[in-house]
DNA sequence: CAAGGATGGTACCGATCGGTTCTATCCGAT
DNA sequence: ATCGGATAGAACCGATCGGTACCATCCTTG
């Protein structure tokens, strides 16, 4: 075996150790609001180790935003796919799913979105709107199964519930936002549904 | 007059200027994203003198924050003012005026939303709060006048509809989000105030 | 046991940060 | 004419920033 899995010395695992921990920790103090040698004592590993893995700073909050964004987003899709054939239903499980994650106490918001307004640089904008393509992709996909006269449209206008749901959630009040943008969710749903079997 | 207005030397005259080009340049560079000598040299201002008006770089960022959610909550609820007595004209007046907002070309996003993401410190979020608070109420006003039969939950809807049009055409694509929102609005409004009117 | 890559720890680098201080200037009020 | 508050400009401060270099150590492979 050329690389020794599952022992300490293995880069892989190294990196995978890096990119979680500071995944949490930037996302509860803020892309600038630690330093790299904080981050690393944190994370228990060097500043050289963490520089020969993600080459910048910069550089890691790329690969931690990527498989971030891959993560949640596939999440939301195993959510959908667990729901059954019932585009209602599948609608509700996704924004059943997001209240459970408002609920966690370390939500500070979409880590995406957080990022994006503070580093203007062009890769983090990049995966952003990657992650937003990914959510309205998943909405529509529901908005076509349901037969929305315009799913297109209606998928635009479900990304806006979930993010607003989002920001509402994490700067105002958590409670319930979930359950109330499920209920505007479902009432856009079953108008549009109508108007496309007409 | 003991104070000189208008005249060059007129402290509160300099500080508005402070307050207006500043508010520009960190909305479009980001709070982190110019220091405090840049920030003076684009206002036109030595060090000592902004220091002198805000205490700190924070104290600035406050003030702010403070006055552009105060200008343009009014702005909103001047629109809405504007719209006459229909409540559904009203909220089409809101979506409309977000939409010229969106296809400003320095729109960035919501500017209290983008500072809270990257400023941890407690009064931003407060003012961030505060803000999505007027937002709910003028939102809820509507509901209220539309005869909704629950018009805080229908309040909230909507404010979660503007919060995310506002992230979707500031992380997406900005063409046409507003009217994509307003559509959805008047969709929750109506539905909510059928319901209320059985 | 020897060799080599991966690592932790630490010192260090230049740049920049927010913030302070000093001085010369300028303008309006008296 | 003079006085005082407001200002610009620049030097300066300590702290921190992202990033690099060096070395001792450890583990795995051969």
């Amino acid at each position: 075996m050329p690389v020794p899995k599952g022992s300490t010395l293995d880069p892989e695992r190294t990196r995978a150790t890096i990119l979680q921990t500071a995944t949490a920790v930037l996302y509860e103090r803020g892309l600038d609001g630690i330093g790299v040698a904080e981050l690393c004592a944190r994370v228990g590993v060097s500043k050289e180790t963490l520089y020969r893995h993600f080459g910048t700073k910069d550089g890691l909050v790329e690969a931690m935003l990527t498989a971030r964004s891959e993560r949640v987003t596939s999440w939301l899709e195993g959510v959908v796919a667990a729901a059954g054939d019932d585009p209602c239903h599948q609608l509700s499980a996704v924004f059943d799913a997001l209240q459970q994650w408002y609920d966690d106490p370390v939500f500070r918001g979409c880590a995406m979105l957080n990022a994006a307004a503070q580093h203007h640089v062009e890769p983090v904008r990049a995966i952003t709107a990657r992650h937003l393509d990914r959510y309205l992709e998943l909405l529509t996909g529901i908005a076509e199964r349901a037969g929305a006269a315009d799913p297109h449209l209606l998928g635009r206008q479900l990304l806006m519930l979930v993010e607003g749901a989002t920001v509402v959630a994490a700067h105002q009040d958590g409670a319930g936002a979930g359950e109330h943008a499920r209920q505007a969710a479902l009432t856009l749903l079953s108008t549009a549904s109508e108007a496309g079997d007409r």
